[in-house]
DNA sequence: AACTATTTATAAGA
DNA sequence: TTCTTATAAATAGTT
């Protein structure tokens, strides 16, 4: 649809990449909105971008809902080959732990505060209270294990020692 | 698309009704499975008729996988294990993975706040440096998605408002 | 399920 | 990014 044929293949450029991306998803999305309503159809939408960023489109009755009605809906069996040391099994669990470490490892550039541009505002506020908390509980610890060490200092001392508590003695 | 244009509300005759969704799914899989192969794209789509019957796509990777990694799209806690038992003989690949899965789990759980007995002060001070910094990058993005969507917001008013009242579209 | 007249989506260019 | 336009593709109505 457009000046020339395309080839069903990824596209090189990465340019042309994003552009085609951007176009079609505004006509997928546009595509799953028509048939919900000339159609009366629940339709959901997943998309992820190459980077990780999500797009998602659902018809009126909300994601979950959809997604909701698709689990109680599909699997009943799914469940195929228990051959534990069998080739597939395998390489069915890498994969499963290579995806496991990705979303890790996005996670935890989250929690440093790098990556943050896929995040929408509640996410966002989300993390933040995390941290917030995170902190509090650090700083608690860090008060347990300073008073620890200087409990065990003045044990080592005769008497109960001067100075020791100046200028190591947070509360938050 | 054909021989007259079709209003954006639900088809009044059941029979054209069935045949439009008929053909229409079938293109909105076509375009879904184009965009994922086109852009690299990881997609689901999942349809329920009127009647409650079930059509899903999903590129490559599976419906499952797409849907998990919805799920866990930013949900940072509860990184419960799937399933990470039956020590027989993985490969080293495996092995190695879990061991990383393990360290990854174990900073995360830090980084919440959790499972801090095993750090020593120094630990402690550095983890909260990196929150602080953290918190304050994530609070600067803050602001930007608030000002980003202030202006979409605007760009909609002055014109790009009409069309799809039904359904949402959240970009994350 | 095929056929086409049309509409719609979109690739390329600006 | 956004718009314009030539063309490919999807599909509504028909057979």
């Amino acid at each position: 649809m457009g000046r020339g044929r395309v080839q069903l293949k990824q596209i090189e450029n990465k340019i042309s990449r994003q552009v085609t991306f951007s176009k079609r998803r505004t006509g997928l999305r546009k595509k799953a909105n028509e048939i919900s309503v000339l159609c009366d159809a629940q339709v959901a939408l997943i998309v992820f971008n190459a980077k990780g960023k999500l797009f998602e489109y659902s018809s009126e009755s909300s994601m979950e809902n959809v997604l909701e009605r698709y689990e109680r809906h599909a699997h009943i069996g799914q469940l195929v080959g228990d051959g534990d040391d069998s080739q597939g099994n395998w390489s069915l669990q890498c994969f499963k732990l290579t995806g496991k470490v990705e979303v890790l490892e996005r996670n935890l550039r989250n929690f440093v505060g790098q990556d943050l541009d896929p995040l929408n505002l509640r996410e966002l506020q989300s993390l933040e209270h995390q941290l917030d908390t995170a902190i509090k509980r650090i700083r608690t610890r860090q008060n347990q294990v300073m008073n620890e060490s200087i409990s065990d200092l003045q044990k080592k001392v005769t008497g109960w020692g001067r100075g020791f508590t100046t200028g190591y003695w947070r509360v938050h």
